[in-house]
DNA sequence: TTCAATCGTTTAATTTTTTGGACGAATAAA
DNA sequence: TTTATTCGTCCAAAAAATTAAACGATTGAA
């Protein structure tokens, strides 16, 4: 039934809205390049950030929280210091889930 | 070589980055769920679009400049009629690609 | 030719997002 | 306690994206 893979979709994108938003930034982009770039195991602190992306601190926590609040990253607080880390198992799993699903529709139409 | 994940990370991040800031807007992902509900064969014309959408021609417009230049969608011509449809293969491709070397990034490190 | 229909573009206004200075909170060291 | 460090938040300004009215182009019908 179309009615249903279509409704499935909806509901797909719907959970990976705040994702989309979040990744689909340049500057977001970069602020998680620098993290892939880093050391995943204690994170990456602000200050390191900012050096990497040229960006005020305010403009990084701005966007660390966007990508925070999509669950694309985590934060580990140690003394003064937040060191902030990919952690985007779940989401990526959704995103992919998500593209399987559009690519399963467009070759069902061909 | 963790050096070459990453390069080759930060180069399929930038092959994606059009269709990420594509698709990563409300407005756009509506747009992209009409076309997903409607035929894909003829396509969807954009009076058609305007009405599920409930914008206005020239927003609608503008968001479908963005979806075709990021090769997500194609439109074919009939008359003074744009029929528009997903056209977004070669480019799901390339995203899953980049999903899957995130995570194959994300995997060695925990 | 003339008229109607469909659609893209231009432009200015509105809205949203992003940015950085100033400030405050929390922690640790002196 | 006092001082220094790290970081988030507030807020006003700047920048970017979005919007709709007006206009023009193209096609087909009358």
């Amino acid at each position: 039934m179309k009615h249903e893979v279509t409704a499935n979709l909806a509901a797909e994108f719907k959970k990976n809205q705040k994702v989309l938003t979040a990744i689909g930034d340049e500057t977001r982009q970069a602020i998680l390049m620098a993290l892939i770039q880093g050391q995943q195991d204690p994170g990456m602190r602000v200050g390191e950030i900012k050096e990497k992306t040229h960006l005020s601190r305010p403009a990084v926590s701005h966007h660390l929280k966007i990508l925070k609040e999509a669950q694309i990253i985590s934060l580990r607080k140690e003394g003064t210091m937040n060191y902030y880390h990919l952690d985007a198992k779940s989401k990526l799993k959704s995103l992919k889930n998500l593209v399987d699903q559009i690519e399963m529709l467009l070759s069902q139409c061909e």
